[in-house]
DNA sequence: CTCCGTTCAGGTCACCGTGACCATAACTCG
DNA sequence: CGAGTTATGGTCACGGTGACCTGAACGGAG
């Protein structure tokens, strides 16, 4: 049979999902969230959580699946993100990047299918958001059922590019609101990296990088030494958000 | 008018293209290179360059652009970048990997077109292989003409991550043959990143990686002490390949 | 009100990778 | 054989890092 023939027959469809991560309590349960309201409070291991929709349509029908939809013709790949994000959870992302585009011939059992991938991060309070249901559920994202497709791998890939990411820019505060204290802070990188910081040693590193500044605000209430509050001050950028962001001058 | 009108009445179009990089002397003249013949001579300064052909349809016609094509229905989106590579510039690159994925509406005057990039590294040797013509030639990457769509910037995309991706991995080698001196070695490194490097530095960053072998063989024939020959020991991989490579274990 | 447990905050110190630089080796060519 | 050139090996000062110590500042228990 000739290709070409089958090609103006039906056209590849062009779909988008998002891996959206979110830290949450190691049970489960909400992270408490510092809104920049008096809400500091909670110190207990977080791990990395994502929310999966349940698929109602036949292809892998019941399975666990990442949000997503197909692509209008007037929307861009990064609107039809937003939208889709929209519609099925309800988050508006903080921080919102490509991930791959996956094609694979074979990767839908139904039509040909390619998947431009984002990941997002949110913060805990905007997670607690989302409308959970029989269809909506937070999933802990190092112990993952088997997945619709080859969300599995994506999944996967994402978690990897997080924790890179991690380690040579400053998407942590993606998890936090406008201020944070240096704990919460080194919280967010010990739940991503899944090891424990110095304390010391990271305050020092993140004082020299020039990337936050104190507010002059602390946060008492704690039993102990009330901490100063900080917050990012846009000199270090978060690089490597694709093509159309600014980069670095030589 | 309704979205999902317009979405059934004309798909999105899914196309691959590849921005080619391969190492040239700065007046354009093919690198002389050594593809494990006893060619260890020039020593002329290098610097990236890459073929771009002209469009001979009408969006755009007669502007330089990025090789590429559509994606058939039966080939993944990788296989349609070198089933096209191949076909417009007779290439089959040592190293392909993903760019980007661009989508935005407005990229192509025509019909909504979605352009799954690539990017490609070279031989040389390689490069050499490329039929020239009317409508297909080597261009400076730092000294493009304005190029068809937004292929601009996706070249520069590319060269930002070539560029970047040089200083922490192992890319380098893609430019090589199989053996190599550590000068040759040094001066990929120095085209990409254009910046002379210290000789005896680099010779010990190279060695203590564990990244190269001397292969015991040595190059006479240049007027100075003959250097030893190297080859990559392959412990160490080209990270983030894409999500299909195995990654290095904690 | 004092003591205590806790975390915050600031400091020291040894170590290592790096860049700058120097010295010697080993070849070819005039 | 000497001059020129690159290869190769070594030193040294500096800056960032991890390990670790000490005092500061709170709330709570007695």
């Amino acid at each position: 049979m000739s290709n070409s023939d089958a090609a103006r027959a039906a056209s590849i469809g062009l779909a988008v999902s998002t891996v959206i991560f979110a830290l949450r309590d190691a049970d489960g349960a909400p992270r408490a969230t510092p809104p920049s309201a008096g809400g500091h409070t909670s110190e207990a291991p977080a791990t990395v959580w994502l929310p999966l929709v349940r698929r109602i349509r036949e292809p892998q029908c019941g399975r666990w699946a990442l949000p997503g939809g197909m692509v209008e013709l007037d929307e861009s790949l990064e609107g039809a993100a937003r939208r889709n994000l929209a519609e099925t959870t309800q988050l508006q992302p903080t921080y919102l990047e490509q991930l791959y585009a996956f094609g694979d011939v074979d990767r839908s059992p139904d039509r040909r299918l390619v998947s431009v991938v984002y990941w997002a991060l949110v913060r805990p309070d905007e997670a607690e958001q989302v409308t959970l249901g029989e269809n909506v559920q937070w999933f802990p994202a190092d112990d993952l059922p088997e997945l619709a497709f080859d969300h599995n791998l994506i999944v996967d890939y994402a978690l990897w590019r997080l924790r890179t990411k991690m380690e040579y820019s400053a998407i942590a505060h993606a998890f936090l609101g406008d201020e944070f204290t240096l704990a919460e802070l080194r919280g967010v990188y010990e739940a991503v990296l899944q090891k424990p910081l110095d304390p010391a040693n990271f305050r020092r590193q993140m004082e020299s990088s020039g990337a936050i500044e104190a507010t002059g605000g602390v946060v008492t209430g704690g039993r102990h030494r009330p901490p100063k509050l900080y917050r990012y001050t846009g000199d270090v950028q978060l690089v490597d958000a694709g093509p159309l962001t600014p980069r670095i001058p030589a």
